[in-house]
DNA sequence: CAGTTTAGATGATGTAACTCATCTATAAAT
DNA sequence: ATTTATAGATGAGTTACATCATCTAAACTG
């Protein structure tokens, strides 16, 4: 079976960054083998190091492409919403839903991988959060507050509602959402 | 030279708690073995099984641990300062130092151990971090604030400067601490 | 003080997973 | 059409670690 054509074998690399985006927000990076990765894809470990240096190059990777897909996701609101303060509060509302805390495969990279890039060496990565993290801080300022500050509370309030127990965690997502939409 | 002591052996037993306590906040549990933790109280890692179930059932013990010292240092707080609210200020400003992003082994362990915990199996562990951040937020109510959304900006703060690379790390910690012990 | 118990040391075992060597069948190149 | 290059499969090799078996010497017990 193995040789299969260019187009295919880029769609394969592809695929394999974006399966391992959501296993390493879902998991850790810990946690997934590359078996794991390359299951999801359909395919075998073999080929895996062929298209990739190692498993820890592919965060960076896995990483941006999560990072594109939420600046879409930002600018889409923009677009739907009468206007960005509109798109703002919809975010937040999204963010702190229990859907976002219950599925962070699909969920913010930023919160998703933070604890992995705490640890990292590759100092690629950790600038590419970095400036994530300072985009999103940007598209939150809003007149009174800080929009970096909104970022962190978000943040901090989806990886406290994913870590603790009930009833607690939906009085996080409550709580904080009514502070943040709250007029000031 | 085994076999020592009733009395020391329970003290290497809270030594061992100890040291977990610290190197899961600094490295997470994952990258700390069972070797390191008992090469850290000048142990081997033969006697580890005498006195723990095993790895996993160290990470309640040790979290306890941490909690209970926080506990501490948050009456140590009040007991010193002025009032309650002078209290609250003097803690956001530790928390949201340089000295506690770089330092997590003897920091904050909600922060330090949240990603383990909202891996884990073990209720006992999610609960003890529920009740944990249920009182800090209580700790930390003011008049026009809900401690609990304070609670969560102060770890998604802490979270991100640890993550993030400079000059944005310490842009957080100023502007978080500036925003929350903003009068409103 | 003799006998028993046990904290901890040493060494073995088993597993998981990263990585690499080799193979194969097919896509690209000539 | 023939040749060559390569995506991916298969199957190790290696390392790291959790856990367990056994040993020993000193602390407890009576």
């Amino acid at each position: 079976m193995p040789r299969v054509s260019r187009a295919q074998a880029a769609q394969n690399r592809e695929r394999t960054v974006e399966a391992a985006a959501e296993l390493f927000r879902e998991r850790g990076v810990d946690h997934v083998s590359v078996q794991d990765i390359m299951a999801a894809v359909g395919l075998t470990h073999g080929g895996f190091y062929r298209q990739f240096e190692s498993k820890e190059a592919l965060l960076p990777e896995a990483a941006r492409h999560a990072y594109d897909r939420m600046a879409a996701r930002l600018s889409n609101l923009d677009a739907q919403a009468v206007d960005h303060t509109a798109a703002q509060r919809q975010y937040i509302q999204r963010y702190l839903s229990a859907a976002h805390r219950d599925h962070p495969g699909q969920g913010c990279p930023i919160a998703g991988l933070i604890q992995d890039i705490t640890r990292t060496d590759s100092t690629e990565t950790r600038d590419l959060l970095t400036e994530r993290v300072s985009d999103l801080g940007k598209w939150l300022n809003q007149d009174g507050r800080d929009g970096l500050v909104t970022a962190c509370t978000l943040i901090g309030a989806l990886l406290v509602a994913r870590a603790a127990g009930s009833p607690l965690s939906d009085q996080v997502l409550e709580r904080v959402t009514a502070a943040l939409t709250a007029a000031e």
